[in-house]
DNA sequence: GCAGGTCGCTTGCATTATGCAACTCATCTT
DNA sequence: AAGATGAGTTGCATAATGCAAGCGACCTGC
C-alpha cells in the first residue's frame, strides 16, 4: 500500500501495483471477487476468516483504486453489492496465473485435477472465458 | 504467509501462493532478482528501502521455499550470491503480469515507452525472453 | 600483518498493521 | 412491534514492520 500520505514508494510499475494489493487479504478479496463470483459483505467475510474491519478497509481502498464498485441492492436496502470495473477484470490475469503457480508448485492444492495444464494449453482463453463469465453473471 | 505454526490458511492454489508472496516486500525482492537480476544482499538492500532485518528474513523464507538459493561466492568470502531456482523463474510470468497492469494501469510509472503493448503483443516471447536472459546472465 | 573498510547480517526498540470480539444501526421479516 | 439479518465500526491485544545501531567474518592497502 501507499505510505501514510498516498504516496508511491518509487515509480516502478510492480511497486505500484503492490501499493494497490501487495498484502496479505486484498488478492484473496479479488479473488473471490473475480474467480468466486461474490458480491456481498458476507460472502467475502465467510472467507477463510478475514476479520470484518480487515474486509471493510479492503473493500473501500479497491473502491478508491477504481477496482471495484459499491453499489446499493434494490432487492434488499441493508444489502451492498459489489462488482468488478474494467480494471478490476484486468486483474483476472494475475490471479489465475498466481492460482496456475500455486497449483504447479504444490500438487497438495485443491484446485482440480487438470486445472494446470488446460490453463497453460490456452492461457488466453481461459482467462477471456472467465471475464466473459463474469460479465455474464450480471 | 503461513501461520506461526507454518500451517498453511485453505486448500485455494491462491492463497498457497500469497502464503509465500502475499506481503509487502516478497514480490519487490523477487523482481530484484528475477527482473533485475541482482544477486548480493546489498543490491538488493539498496532498492527502495527495505530495511536489512526484513530482506534477510525475506530470502530465508525464500531460500526455504526452494525459490532461490544461497551459495557462497568463490571470489569474496563475505558476500553470497542469491540465485533463482527453477520454482523462482516460474514466478517471472506473475511478475511481467503484474508490471503490465500496473504500467497500464497508471502511465506516470517508469515503465519504459511501448512496455504494454509489446509485451501483449507476445507474452510468451517477452516471458521466455526473461528466462533466458536470467539463464544465460549466469 | 595490521588498520580500516566492506559485507551480510542480528538486535532492540518505536510505530503500524492485523486479529478478535463486541457493538451499533438500518432494514427486512413475521 | 419484535426479532433477525446485513453491513459495517470500535476498542483493545498481538504481531509485523521500520529504523538505527552494532557485530563478526573477510578483504584491501600499506
Amino acid at each position: 500500500m501507499t505510505d501514510r500520505d498516498g504516496r508511491r514508494r518509487s515509480d516502478c510499475p510492480i511497486s505500484f501495483s503492490l501499493d494497490i494489493f501487495g498484502d496479505r487479504w486484498t488478492l484473496l478479496v479479488l479473488r473471490d471477487l473475480l474467480l468466486k463470483r461474490k458480491r456481498h459483505f458476507r460472502d467475502f467475510a465467510a472467507e477463510e476468516g478475514i476479520a470484518t474491519n480487515i474486509l471493510s478497509d479492503r473493500l473501500r481502498r479497491l473502491e478508491a483504486w477504481g477496482i471495484l464498485r459499491r453499489e446499493a441492492d434494490p432487492a434488499d436496502g441493508r444489502q451492498r453489492v459489489y462488482r468488478a470495473t474494467d480494471r478490476g477484470l484486468r486483474l483476472t490475469r494475475i490471479l489465475v496465473e498466481i492460482a496456475a503457480w500455486g497449483a504447479a508448485t504444490d500438487p497438495e492444492t485443491g484446485a482440480p485435477d487438470g486445472f494446470v495444464e488446460s490453463f497453460e494449453a490456452d492461457r488466453e482463453g481461459y482467462v477471456q472465458a472467465t471475464i466473459d463469465a463474469y460479465r455474464a453473471g450480471g
